[in-house]
RNA sequence: GCGCCUGUAGCUCAAUUGGAUAGAGCGUCAGCCUCCGGAGCUGAAGGUUGUGCGUUCAAUUCGCACCAGGCGCACCA
């Protein structure tokens, strides 16, 4: 990496300088990319860091550095790498030589879909938990963005060499699925033409009216009376039928997960009672008004938490605690929880419990997914699920396809809200941002397969013939990938890919609109052929991580 | 009342984690097809970064106090 080598060279440059030692260490060396073009292509600040420690002015400071470094860059052989070191405003600007910018398409070409890729994980075990909603309904687009985002994220993070396993905790015992059982059973005898009253908390959607068409299709009035065992029957087969829903619309979706994970399989495995027992020895429960209560404060909660009510039940809470032992017991160092914005009252119960459980509180990072707005003809669009009336993963799927559901629902970090355009993600046009990309992917593949050059004339193509302005943003634009690859992963947001995959296919659009790839002149053709193909691999690349699909033609 | 998130161009959002003249897209206006995909490109206009203090050589970024919007504050799940 080039990046590293001048870090190296300016470090052991400033180290060698008389005038300078004992102010100077490697701490104070940060290198960055400049956003304004003119400014060099690597700089650094280090003349500010250095000014207070030696009471100089940090212009007059950053040309003296510029003037070392200039000295030690003359018998340096990275002097055919940088083409000039200038000091402005008190930063050090370096420009890199158009051999060594043009580097990276050779990168490109090598590494393929591994570019990009690090290994900062090292094979670190991380589990991320997405999506995880109660099998009583059908998902929605709060669930979409989350599956969208637990699904991308976990791309980057393989991409960078962490161990991901992909898990969905399924809510399937407890009050709300007693409540799915009711609820279809009080429309199966409506369906029978029974006077029945609705369960006041009831699920009120379509999906149940449906639901009990179905299982009666499938059982006949075998399970009319209206007992505790049948209600089971009702809840244990709603279940099922809406998680097997569920699972159907996250595959078409592209979301596929490794674990699926039973709360009720966690309730008879005794590893909720066993977890109370651990935190009972640790001193950490206590009982009062006929509860019992996890000092949750001792580790930063704002208040101590029932975990066992007085009439015997755990709450919501326990179970989780146990599921999170569970987590860290199966070897995961690293635990991410994707969850929607009504939990956020949630994060500091759970980074008591897993603090108390002896492992650090670090280990855990509670992500939660603002929620996404749908605006259909410049309205935005009402949801309430109480009443059953939400947008539902499976309509925008429909209406708008998978590539441009996922890549809006990516658009924004995870902690601001996100408007979502219906129409514009529909659209196959410019204003699309989707299809801009990916516009960009299909019209180099067809001027790849124009060419008709083959693949081993353009790997022994003449590269030094690239030197066009549009063409050196292009190798400028490109060696940003890998750090935004990084960046995402360290930042455990995917949107930054899109911002660089925008940003990456305006670049393209230009060096297009400025000259051609195909020409009379066959070298210089194979050399852009050679550009391009790099070009479509990063578009791929990046895209792949997002879950998009990359047309070669639209 | 307490806690979390958000406030940047008319709209939707960026800003390399504290850096240089705050940038894109859409919308508006003005241009560009003899040409590899015009699903594209070029240009113009548009800003007191919610407000006020503070820290710093440097603040959209950090701290404090306000203002506005969203969400959450159960022996519900």
């Amino acid at each position: 990496m080039i990046e590293k080598k001048i870090a190296d060279f300016i470090d052991s440059a400033l180290s060698d300088e008389a005038s300078l030692s004992g102010f100077y260490n490697r701490d104070m060396l940060i290198l960055e990319s400049p956003k304004d073009p003119s400014h060099g292509d690597i700089a650094t600040n280090i003349a500010f860091r250095m000014a207070k420690p030696l009471k100089k002015n940090p212009k007059d400071l950053a040309e003296n550095i510029s003037k070392i470094l200039s000295s030690a860059l003359a018998m340096s052989p990275l002097k055919i790498e940088i083409d000039g070191i200038e000091p402005l405003n008190g930063f050090i600007n370096m420009c890199l030589s158009a051999g060594a910018l043009r580097d990276v398409i050779k990168q490109v070409r090598a590494a393929g879909t591994k570019f990009g890729m690090s290994d900062t994980g090292k094979g670190t075990k991380v589990q991320v938990e997405f999506v995880s909603a109660n099998p009583t309904g059908t998902l929605s687009v709060a669930h979409a963005r989350q599956a969208a985002f637990g699904d991308s994220l976990s791309n980057i993070l393989s991409a960078n060499g962490y161990d991901v396993t992909r898990e969905y905790y399924i809510n399937d015992e407890g009050v709300q699925i007693a409540v799915l059982g009711r609820s279809i059973y009080a429309r199966y005898r409506e369906l029978i033409g029974d006077k029945y009253e609705f369960p006041e908390n009831g699920y009120r959607g379509e999906y149940i009216r449906e639901m009990a068409v179905r299982f009666r299709e499938e059982y006949g009035d075998r399970y009319k009376a209206e007992t505790p065992e049948n209600l089971k029957v009702y809840s244990e087969w709603g279940c099922d039928y809406l998680l097997n829903e569920i699972k159907k619309e996250l595959l078409d979706f592209g979301v596929k997960f490794d674990v699926w994970f039973s709360q009720k399989a966690l309730g008879t495995s005794g590893k909720i009672e066993g977890t109370l027992d651990v935190l009972d020895k640790k001193g950490l429960l206590y009982e009062s008004e006929g509860a019992l209560w996890f000092k949750s404060t001792m580790f930063g909660d704002d208040k101590d938490r029932v975990v066992k009510k007085s009439d015997g039940a755990y709450t919501y809470v326990t179970p989780d605690i146990a599921y999170h032992k569970d987590k860290f017991e199966r070897g995961f160092k690293k635990v991410i929880d994707i969850l929607g914005p009504d939990h956020h009252g949630y994060i500091n119960r759970i980074k008591a419990a897993v603090q108390a459980l002896g492992y650090p509180a670090g280990a855990v990072n509670i992500i939660i997914i603002q929620l996404a707005t749908l605006y259909k003809n410049g309205q935005p669009v009402k949801m309430s699920t109480r009443a059953g009336e939400y947008i539902t993963l499976r309509e925008v799927l429909d209406e708008v396809g998978k590539d441009a559901a996922r890549f809006f629902l990516l658009m924004r970090k995870a902690s601001a809200h996100l408007d979502f355009d219906l129409e514009l993600a529909k659209k196959q046009t410019q204003e699309n941002p989707v299809f801009y990309v990916q516009y960009a992917h299909a019209r180099i593949s067809s001027i790849i397969a124009a060419a008709k050059v083959s693949e081993g004339q353009i790997d022994k193509a003449d590269l030094g013939l690239l030197c066009a302005p549009e063409e050196l943003n292009l190798f400028r634009e490109l060696r940003q990938y890998p750090a935004i690859v990084r960046l995402s992963a360290q930042e455990e947001d995917p949107y930054r890919i899109i911002t660089y995959l925008q940003a990456l296919a305006a670049c393209f659009h230009k060096f297009y609109e400025a000259d051609k790839v195909i020409t009379e002149d066959a070298a210089l053709t194979e050399a852009r052929l050679y550009l391009i193909s790099c070009v479509r691999q990063v578009l791929a690349n990046g895209l792949t991580l997002l879950g998009v699909s990359c047309p070669a033609k639209m």
